[in-house]
DNA sequence: GGAAAAACTTTCAAGCTTAAAGTTTCATAC
DNA sequence: GTATGAAACTTTAAGCTTGAAAGTTTTTCC
């Protein structure tokens, strides 16, 4: 097998183990500071993104998640106060999932620490390797989802 | 808050979904052509870098998971009868895991599948951005180790 | 209008994951 | 020697995750 295998290889266990470490930390920070997850995080900054809401299906298809999963997210959510369901007009398959007021102000609050923390640990990339990094990683996504799609 | 903020939050997302994107071609390969799981490929692989087995301890640093973890997945691999566990002479704490030779020979088809997913997905990336994407990665790694010990 | 297909979601079983607490063994300091 | 603390590991409870199956509701199409 080729180098340039092993330098894939080598590039993808390192992905892999930054992502990881990235995931970690941000878990425990969420963990202490706002004694939450990140599974829930994400599903607030979905959210928070599409302020009129999403399906359920939106969601797990935003978050690369299964279905199943974003329900008992969602429901922990919804018991927390977080997050209501709203019946859509006119299809009653599907239900619309939003922040409610508190869980806006709540995530407003956690996306600021975490946007700090993510900065900080960011900073060990140099801006110009940035550009590069983020462009491959871009392009190992749309291959991705480009064959699933086949 | 600044541009370069934004960046880095851009580039963590995109690292995180181009992460989220390989594992999950990675765990269906896995479990349609060898009916096996990522988390369990993932012990196979570190046991057969160290041929001569990992403590329980280690194989969770090495692995950057909780000890509790590790416990349940080699559980069910010495079911398999893919690992066993050894009496670590003078420490009956400790019990030091290996491969089998069954599972050493497992792997090796496991691994070989496994390079050649990566090696194709991971064709996406030049061969001359790998490099530099490896230690922008590695820095990302080494600042959240170097935080953690302290 | 009715049958079949598609869309949306939940339920389920199995497995993974973590943090915290518990058990046994070891090291070492008195 | 024995107390005390650290180390290695397992157990537990709660939550996350997946894929598959099943339950509704809507759409399609004859």
């Amino acid at each position: 097998m080729s180098t340039i295998s092993k330098d894939r290889l080598r590039l993808w266990l390192r992905l892999l183990k930054a992502t990881r470490s990235v995931e970690s930390a941000l878990r425990e920070n969420l963990r202490q500071e706002f004694q939450t997850t990140l599974p829930r995080f994400d599903v607030m900054a979905a959210l928070s993104q599409h302020g009129q809401g999403l399906k359920m299906s939106e969601l797990s298809n935003v978050l690369k998640v299964s279905n199943g999963n974003v329900t008992g997210i969602v429901e922990r959510l919804v018991e927390d106060g977080h997050v209501l369901r709203e019946k859509v007009p006119g299809d009653r398959r599907a239900s619309r999932v939003r922040l409610t007021p508190e869980g806006e102000a709540e995530f407003t609050r956690q996306a600021a620490a975490h946007e700090n923390w993510i900065d900080e640990i960011f900073a060990a990339v140099a801006p110009e390797a940035a550009l590069g990094l983020s462009e491959a990683l871009d392009a190992v996504t749309r291959r991705l989802d480009k064959k699933e799609n086949m």
